[in-house]
DNA sequence: TCAAAAACTTGTCGCGCGTAAAAAAATTAT
DNA sequence: ATAATTTTTTTACGCGCGACAAGTTTTTGA
């Protein structure tokens, strides 16, 4: 393969000897010519260095191949992995993903949407930053553009969200601290940057009425990403001022249980579930990481694989023009239970 | 800004008074018109909504204002880091980058440069996977687009090599642990994935010999990238038959290091440099959850800013012909003391 | 076997912009 | 003021492919 550069689609035609037209149709869709004339044309593919002008392409096409991912923030190994995932099932299926991070900004996320209309996307699968996202211009975006929503959902905007059903994740785990030593309290931050954060409190709170206790949050102040951070400095605060209520503490997320680890570490409190441990901490997400921290940190599995591919097909059924109401797909998260709680 | 949606450049072109070609040089390089014509092109471009169709744009110019960004694995916080650093500096240079990751499979990297290709990329800033790796591949793309490598080098590919003086990393951190305790043993996967592991192996011989003492090193099985988990696993069973040598470990990287703190916590073995502690561990990047491990973790510090401006800038020269020969610019590691040693 | 349907060919147009050459206008230098 | 220089305008072409229409060939099916 590979031997003689073709400068444009009309060389090859001739090499390959089909016309032009269905050669544009063969790129355009391989099902959609005959077996034999695509036969032909892939032993041509072989034998010539040729692919098409992708600028060239997608200039008179009203819809590109491109399908845009965008996330809050890559660096953080949650939205690295499902972007990977996603990526792959778009590979698959003959679409070209470019991936884009907002970088926590409302600024950049809006920027990212800017950028993406001109290149003319199929489809986006967006994951908003959540209450710092300029909700308006989201909203246009998602008109023009067929966007799938995940993680963090933004009402009625965009073709379905899908992502985890977040007071279910408090629930689960209420219920299991529950069970296995005194009910926890919740830590979070004040002003949470992701909605789901707020399903989770209410899911904390829920759960623990309905266990007959009484629900106790610990709020900490805290601006932006770094989650780690705040849990640390934060946390480490809230306990020499003995603000923690409870010997168990159920973090909001992964990352800030993390942080709080390490507060635990630098007090010299002792986290486990053994009865020479102080404090149990948990978290939600099931983070690339919470299974190296030490001890290796409690948490509910978010369902990864499950959000990608239902997000990616949702996305699918609604460029075949195959797409039902908007719809909300949430899915269940699953004890991880290690050795921090 | 944005009234009236504006179809093409001459329609534009027209409504702000000034000829296409002329508006044509203002979006290719608004330097390059008069001021007095710049301003009135953007006075127009505050009024209607027009933006050049990218598509268009491409296809004829030889050279686009696309830059791709290439590095083995975003789902590593250290990459992701840098991909965010080169991504701000090139959008701040006017160009439009790209992110792609291999997720550590060659063929996928290979596939990259296929598609970077496609996209007529003024430029790429590559960090190869290494050693698995398709070399000549990256060679062919090398010779047809400017590219500087980072992180981890290719001998005598690319426009340049940007990254850190591994040796001196390993030099910095064994000076330090001999003068504060036992001296250290190295420990590092059998068949490291990326050649700076060689070149920090040979920097940890080197200044051990120098210090008088004998070089050990620990070598563990292990493929593909999960660091983690081979430093929680193998680290473990290497801990388990007595194979760590000394009661100090340097690691080849902290991902590594990350997972034997893990092993060591499973193991019940207390990590840090109080008297109480019976082992010491120190990693080597500061990676972004070093700061957050128990006992945080001791490490020597890329220097990410320093390597990221650099390799925009060695790049951004050789766009603009002001290439000078194939250089390799290393940067100093700088230790970081936290509690692990 | 023959008609209907499907797939292909031929030819032709247009997308939105880059680019080049020559002429005209504006600016700068003398 | 005049010449020299820079910038802009005018005009025109081409890039590589998508899309369409009308005609031709091949396949399908009864």
């Amino acid at each position: 393969m590979g031997d003689v550069k073709v400068k444009n689609m009309e060389e090859f035609a001739a090499l390959s000897g089909i016309s032009r037209p269905t050669v544009s149709k063969y790129f355009n869709d391989p099902g959609s010519v005959r077996a034999s004339t695509r036969e032909r044309i892939e032993a041509a593919l072989e034998q010539y260095d040729y692919r098409p002008n992708i600028f060239a392409m997608n200039q008179n096409r009203k819809l590109t191949k491109n399908i845009g991912i965008v996330v809050p923030n890559v660096g953080d190994p949650f939205f690295a992995e499902i972007a990977r995932n996603i990526e792959q099932r778009c590979v698959a299926a003959g679409y070209r993903p470019t991936l884009f991070s907002s970088h926590g900004e409302a600024d950049h996320e809006v920027d990212i949407l800017d950028t993406l209309r001109s290149l003319k996307p199929a489809g986006v699968l967006l994951a908003p930053l959540g209450r710092a996202s300029d909700r308006s211009a989201i909203e246009k975006f998602c008109d023009a553009v067929p966007t799938v929503l995940f993680d963090s959902n933004l009402n009625d905007i965009g073709l379905s969200f899908v992502g985890s059903d977040n007071p279910q994740f408090s629930r689960l785990i209420v219920d299991y601290l529950c069970r296995t030593g005194e009910p926890p309290c919740f830590f979070e931050m004040k002003n949470p940057a992701n909605p789901n954060a707020n399903r989770r409190r209410q899911g904390y709170i829920q759960a623990m009425e309905e266990l007959g206790h009484t629900p106790s949050i610990v709020q900490v102040d805290g601006q932006g990403w770094d989650f780690e951070e705040i849990g640390r400095r934060e946390g480490g605060r809230a306990l020499e001022r003995n603000a923690i209520t409870s010997n168990t503490v159920l973090c909001s997320n992964d990352r800030l249980a993390i942080g709080l680890l390490t507060a635990c570490f630098e007090n010299g409190i002792r986290v486990g579930r053994t009865p020479d441990c102080a404090i149990r901490v948990a978290g939600q997400d099931d983070h690339p990481f919470a299974r190296y921290t030490c001890p290796p940190l409690t948490t509910i599995a978010q369902d990864y694989e499950a959000i990608s591919r239902h997000a990616v097909e949702t996305l699918f059924r609604a460029i075949d023009g195959k797409a039902g109401p908007r719809d909300t797909i949430l899915f269940e998260g699953r004890l991880v239970m290690r050795d921090s709680a």
